[in-house]
RNA sequence: GCUGAGAUGGUGGAGUGGUCAAUCACAACAGACUGUAAAUCUGUCGCUCGAAAGGGCUACGUAGGUUCGAAUCCUGCUCUCAGCA
């Protein structure tokens, strides 16, 4: 298991490191993002796109996969990954944050139950009552296949009281110490072994600090930072997670829906994480939001984001980005694009996915570059980041 | 030409005497989007003054009329659609 994780390169000025992730279904070279693929598919793409892209890993969702098509399918396919045509490494989340924070979006009376045992919930598909507990997380896991998974717990939200945090807390320990000890006993019997990853909350450093020393009481493979928002407040990111990168320093460190954008994934892998996930780069692609390079635009003030369905982009015949060499950007112009997502195309939704997960792989690459030959800081002047 | 129906804001389409600057939808514009129930969600959407509360003005084809009061009732005109010739 030691050789899960090396790492190649700290960088000199911060926790960064470029690194190799190795998996039973190949090498993910770190820092990295991993698409997320929810129920098995990344909206809109197929494998290609996604290779194309220059994805290495992508991520799927217990709760999702479980509720449907349901484990019978699941375990005849060998896994959401030959489900869904991807020989790649795989990640799977533990369910843990659908069932405390998914199941009433709509304000309906969905109702979850969340006792020490585990959570019952209703499914939002058809009404059913379902339950997870940490040993069925890690048992639903394992038919799911993934290279690497996520133990059980349970977020701590910003609404919750202290006293509903403390809770959170507490019981993410023992439902992590009990998604340990299923994992291991489950492990036994595969021939692909699955790393699993310690799931670490936190408020401030000091709580994520305490329960991370309290979690990895057992061998964890790995850690994911969940709970507490990462990558939108680049200050906050950085005391977090450079703070709790020092106990980490042989792990893999995933961050479990980094936002912030371009200045967030700067800040998160400056304090040390090696890859993560995050849902807003293809959702904001559906919408037509599109990260762009400083040579196409692209600044602090707007986040190196344009929303390329405004009318002002309708006789615009540039590419998205002169940078970019994706199938969007070497092909069509800003307002053809522009023409596919005010009438709703499907072709839309493909073009600016295959465009923001390359971008993100791309500002990747470089970044694993930039740190492998110490430009890291100049990479980061370049995205007017403040080093 | 006759008979019938109708003309409402960028569009479709409610409203049939006062609570209507006018339901709603779409478009447009602005904003949000962290382990995806999200091609979603939120706000604005006649003009104008105001930070806001709120005020002023102009509006429901057009010209008149009835009424304390009309998008709503009456008459003329213009146009549109359907049926008959």
């Amino acid at each position: 298991m030691s050789s899960l994780f090396k790492i190649i390169k700290k960088d000199k000025d911060s926790f960064a490191r470029v690194g190799e992730i190795s998996t039973p279904h190949g090498v993910i070279q770190t820092p990295a993002f991993t698409p997320v693929g929810t129920r098995a598919s990344v909206r809109g793409l197929d494998p290609v796109d996604l290779i194309k892209s220059s994805s290495q890993a992508v991520l799927a969702n217990t709760y999702h996969l479980y509720l449907s098509p349901g484990l019978e399918v699941m375990e005849k396919a060998g896994g959401f990954a030959p489900f869904m045509g991807w020989s790649g490494p795989t990640i799977t989340d533990s369910g843990g944050y659908q069932v405390s924070f998914l199941w009433d979006p709509k304000g309906t009376s969905r109702k979850v139950k969340i006792t020490d045992e585990g959570a019952t919930f209703t499914s939002h598909i058809d009404g059913d009552k379902v339950s997870i507990t940490p040993e069925k997380s890690m048992q639903i896991q394992s038919v799911l296949s993934a290279d690497i998974i996520m133990s059980f717990d349970q977020p701590v939200g910003d609404s919750m009281t202290s006293k509903q945090k403390n809770t959170a807390y507490q019981r993410s320990i023992e439902w992590e110490k009990r998604s340990f000890v299923e994992w291991a006993k489950i492990q036994e019997n595969r021939i692909n072994k699955q790393a699993l990853y310690a799931v670490v909350q936190g408020e401030d450093m000091q709580s994520r600090r305490q329960f991370l020393e309290k979690v990895m009481e057992n061998n964890f493979s790995g850690v994911a930072l969940g709970g507490q928002v990462i990558g939108s407040d680049v200050s906050v990111t950085r005391q977090n997670i450079g703070f709790t990168s020092d106990l980490l320093i042989q792990k893999p460190v995933h961050a479990l829906g980094l936002g912030g954008g371009v200045h967030g994934v700067l800040a998160a892998i400056e304090g040390g994480i090696d890859t993560f996930d995050n849902t807003s780069v293809t959702r904001m692609a559906r919408t037509g939001i599109l990260f762009v390079y400083p040579e196409d635009g692209g600044n602090n003030t707007n986040k190196f984001k344009i929303d390329f369905s405004k009318s002002k982009y309708k006789f615009d015949t540039s590419p998205v980005s002169v940078v970019c060499d994706c199938i969007l950007c070497k092909r069509f112009t800003r307002g053809y694009l522009r023409h596919l997502l005010v009438n709703q195309e499907p072709l839309a939704i493909r073009l600016t996915t295959i465009h923001n997960i390359t971008f993100i792989n791309s500002l990747m690459e470089r970044i694993r570059n930039s740190i492998q030959t110490d430009q890291f800081s100049q990479l980061k002047r370049y995205f007017e980041f403040e080093v």
